[in-house]
DNA sequence: TCATCCTTTCAAAACCTTCTGAAAGGATTC
DNA sequence: GAATCCTTTCAGAAGGTTTTGAAAGGATGA
């Protein structure tokens, strides 16, 4: 029987979860089904859902789909049911990783080919001259190429994170606490 | 003199900044001011934005303003010239860091704020008991526990990536890399 | 085959965000 | 003080996203 307090504190966190959606481009009822199903112990159908959060059978079933796509829930059968029922990823940094990959091939990556193109593009032809602080297009070219740099650089670190796995992750920055002194 | 290559793949390059920011809360004109200032080679003026990216007066203002409130642009202003010009800051390193502190401030630290508060609530008060994983309101504290160890661990990084200016990360990503072999 | 149960779909509605443009505000120069 | 120049503000318009709810789809069991 879960307790006044309880059910509080977890209407609270769904609440505050979906508020901060917003900010990172994710819309609030996603995020919300997202952190009901993180913190239900049991898996839950479109009905529990829907009575929940006081959404639509339409909102629930979409972004449900949605969290599907994203890899941040499952669907699960249950024999002798007809109904289907979720179930979110509980390991935070497995939620980590997937929300990570996920946001790289959706968005990231979009604007490293872009970048890509576009130094490709204004590639300077002809003889091969200094490169020239003061001329405008070359000091255009150095910062597109900072920021694939950048790029590459995060991709770098993530894939070091995730390697290993999530244990991994709290040892490794023990060591580089340890190195910065 | 600039080219017309140069000024297909700047404006390429702001449009896919500006598409990609929808994804992550920032409207897609503060974006292309961003972006477009990012590749100015000098300090741009209220009517340059509006002129290159086709937006009203008010919106470029409006925008500007809260690209000063991040920290990602500066005003600049001319002796003799009532105009305010704007300039990026164009170390990929120093807009990383910003873009994560204003982000940590604002979006981070409100639901780190609300999980501790959740926490408290639900303190199990009376005799201390073994921690009982079958018990729901038991693993419900669990899993929140978890997100913000999730949290802290991050801040933690990020502090360290900080640590000692922007020359610091791709080195110690090489020792990172050599630890895990 | 029909009835039941559940999911998905989608057009219309509701809602929310952003932009526009004109007006007001404020600083500087003449 | 008036004119000029530039910035800010904000109500209304425009545009975009999300939700709703009803209808269609599809599976299962009687």
């Amino acid at each position: 029987m879960p307790t006044k307090e309880m059910e509080e504190a977890r209407s609270l966190f769904i609440r505050r979860w979906g508020e901060m959606a917003a900010c990172w481009g994710v819309s609030r009822t996603m995020a919300e089904i997202h952190a009901l199903l993180y913190l239900a112990t049991e898996a839950l159908c479109t009905d529990d859902v829907m009575d929940q959060l006081s959404v639509s059978r339409g909102s629930a079933s979409m972004n449900l789909r949605e969290l599907v796509n994203w890899g941040l829930i499952t669907r699960l059968h249950r024999r002798g049911d007809r109904k289907e029922y979720f179930e979110a990823e509980t390991n935070a940094w497995t939620m980590f990783e997937t929300i990570v990959r996920e946001r790289r091939r959706r968005e990231v990556q979009p604007i490293v080919e872009t970048i890509e193109k576009c130094l490709e593009m204004t590639e300077p032809h002809g003889a091969p001259r200094k490169s020239d602080p003061n001329d405008d297009a070359e000091s255009c070219r150095q910062r597109l190429t900072d920021i694939l740099e950048f790029f590459e650089l995060m991709n770098t670190l993530f894939n070091l994170m995730m390697k290993g796995g999530h244990h991994g992750v709290p040892t490794l920055l023990k060591r580089i606490g340890k190195i910065l002194g």
